[in-house]
This record gives C-alpha cells, sequence and structure tokens, in this order.
DNA sequence: TTAAGACTACCTACTAGAAGGTAGTCATTT
DNA sequence: AAATGACTACCTTCTAGTAGGTAGTCTTAA
C-alpha cells in the first residue's frame, strides 16, 4: 500500500472512531490531506471498500499486537491486564477514543453488508483471543470463572464495550477503568 | 403533538435504532408515509429537533414507565428484573433492536451538540434510577454490591448497553440475556 | 348563522451544497 | 515507455431546508 493510501487509512479511522460510517465523507479527508476528492477514489474507489480495508489492517495490527503479547509473558492475567491497559491509554489521551470496530457495530443493520461482515469479523476475533487468554488463565490458576470461557469471554468483552461506551456517553475517559478495572477484579483468583 | 407528528417521532425512532443519526433522511420518513419531505419540515423544521423530540419522548416514556415500575412492586430486585425483561423482550421480537440513546451515544462526537446534550440526558436519568433501585435492594438485603450504589449503578449500566452491542454485533439477540442474566446473579443475595 | 380571520397540514417547486463516483489529462518516477 | 499519483472537470443523486400556495378546520363575533 502507498504512503498515501496508508495516511488515509489511518485518518478514515479516526473519522469512523468519531461519527461512524455515515458520520464522515471523501470531502472530510480530501480537506484533510489537501487533495482532491477524486485522487483519493484513485486509491479506494468505493467508500464501503476504504472502511473495509481500515477494519481489515485494523485486525492485522491486532493479531500482531496479540503474538507480540503472548510472547511478551506467558502470563494470562499479564496479558489481559496489557489489553486493558492499552485501551485505558487511549481512550484517555484520545489517540483512539473508542474501538472503531464498537462504533460501526451500534449501527451494524445500516451498514453496507461487506462492512458489516468485517466488523463481525473482528468481533470474533476478540472473543476468540479472550477464550483463549482465559482458558489460559484458568489453567494457571490465577483466573476463576463461573462460567465456561466460552462464556465468560463474551461476557469479558461486553464489559469491555459497555465501559467504553460509558466513557463516551459521559465524556469522562476514567469511566472505562472504573468499569473494567471493577468487573476483571471479580475474575481473579487473588483479587484485593 | 398532532397525530402525524407522533407518527413521525415513533418511526424516526426506528429509522435511528438502525442506523444513527446521519443512517437516516427526511426522504426515508417521506417515502414511508407517502408524504412530501416540505410536510416534514412543517412539524419539524430541523433535523436536529426533530431527533432532539424523539430523545425526549423517549426520556418522558421510561420517567413513566419506571414510575409504573414503583408502584406495580416496592421489592427492587422485581424492578431490576423488570428492566431488563424489558428489553430481553424488545431485542428479541425487534420492535427496539437498540437502546436509541445507546445508538446515538456510540456517535456522539459527531452529533449536532443539542441533540448530544439531549442523549447524555437519558444517560444521567438512567443511571439515578438504577442508582436509587440499587441502593433500595440493598436496604431490603436481597441485592449485595461491591462498590457503592453510585459506582454500582454504572457497572450495571455499562453491563446493559455491553450486552445490547454484543447482541448486535453477533445478530444474536440471546447474547442480551445471556449477559446481563449472568451480571445480574452476581448482584442478588439469594442467587442459584 | 354565517362570514372573517387565524390556524393546520399538506402541497409544488425550488435552492445550495454535499454525497459518492467517473473520465480523461498531466507530470513524475522507475 | 509505462506505471503512479495526482489533477481538472464533470455527473447524478441525495440532503436539509425554503418560499409560497391551497384546501380544509376551528373560533369568534356581527
Amino acid at each position: 500500500m502507498s504512503s498515501t493510501a496508508e495516511k488515509l487509512v489511518a485518518e478514515t479511522r479516526q473519522l469512523i472512531m468519531k461519527g461512524g460510517y455515515h458520520g464522515f465523507s471523501y470531502a472530510d479527508l480530501a480537506e484533510r490531506f489537501g487533495i482532491r476528492k477524486a485522487s483519493i477514489h484513485h486509491h479506494f474507489p468505493s467508500k464501503a471498500g476504504l472502511v473495509v480495508a481500515v477494519i481489515e489492517q485494523q485486525r492485522a495490527e491486532i493479531q500482531k499486537h496479540i503474538a507480540s503479547l503472548e510472547s511478551g509473558t506467558p502470563v494470562a492475567v499479564d496479558q489481559l491486564l496489557a489489553y486493558i491497559n492499552y485501551w485505558k491509554q487511549c481512550i484517555q489521551d484520545e489517540t483512539a477514543p473508542f474501538c472503531l470496530a464498537g462504533v460501526l457495530a451500534a449501527e451494524l443493520p445500516g451498514l453496507p453488508p461487506e462492512v458489516a461482515v468485517a466488523v463481525q469479523g473482528h468481533f470474533n476475533d476478540l472473543r476468540k483471543w479472550l477464550e483463549h487468554v482465559l482458558a489460559l488463565g484458568v489453567q494457571q490458576g490465577t483466573i476463576r470463572l463461573e462460567n465456561s470461557p466460552a462464556i465468560a469471554a463474551e461476557f469479558f468483552q461486553a464489559a469491555v464495550y459497555g465501559a467504553m461506551l460509558m466513557a463516551r456517553a459521559y465524556k469522562d475517559p476514567s469511566k472505562f477503568g472504573l468499569v473494567v478495572d471493577a468487573f476483571f477484579r471479580r475474575m481473579r483468583v487473588d483479587a484485593a
């Protein structure tokens, strides 16, 4: 991918996080980079295609992130904490005030089908990883679940996205940590 | 409010729940009722005004709902169960596949200011009611909290909205009940 | 009791601008 | 020479909103 295409993807990501799929246009992107709308169509012929590219890039980045997390520490609890802290940081400094796929999921029935499919792909990726790490934590004796890892992963995911929505709705980034920390504490065997 | 205005508000509510603020237009409404766009402007001069009317109507309805809930039963746990079951029903039969304010909150930074204010108003309403009912449950000895009722209310709210997002993202209405039930069980003293 | 005036809900016709997208051109680079 | 990435110059459709008009209803008062 060319550097311009990469910049377009990065900026689109920000714009979607702000206002969703229908909340931005090629004109917004053109203005930000001082180029014409037609030049954007050269890189991404359709809006749906551009947005799918943004989601897929995000998914690829997350897979890399997970890989480096797993090579960084074999401890499940530390991996989950790193995940949580990553989002705390992003929401706090507004580099990513909301999960891209989260905003899109909220308007899922109104999205072009190919975009909806990509969004659902992200949710599945994340759920599977959480299920895997939670099962690992149980095995390591640091996590205690009241349900199967599969159910707990969905529960965890709901807590993270719910917490994000709270932070946004109340315009208070600290709400994210408040909710997620309280939630995660309950899962930990050595919780304070 | 005239009956046409009421119909417009009701339909707008559905359209927002589907695709958010930027996901519908006056043309959509005009088509559904077989009237002209200009006629809609007669009832609601601006889009932001229409959407604020929808949110405010919803808020008023919820206040009525809460009042009837409280006159129906003085038991906090039953009130919370009624609230949860209301949403289970709505999501299942798709009369309201998502909370109106929830969709809008996801795109909050991209909304006209007056709409954003109304959305935040709803979140505050709900949070205050939850705080009140949870405190009542503690008093009645049927609910046990690990935090203050104020914190627990935010936690509860996050679980509900997170669960809604899961149901939508996975296109599986049962996910809502799954998450919310697991969450609520932990708060109940006599939980199975 | 009936006519005037105000009000309601809709209409046609229009606007400026934004939306997503296309066709063809023109420098650079490789 | 040929691919790249930008350009100008369009197009069509949609968007929110306006101007002005019409037919019917409701209120009031001679």
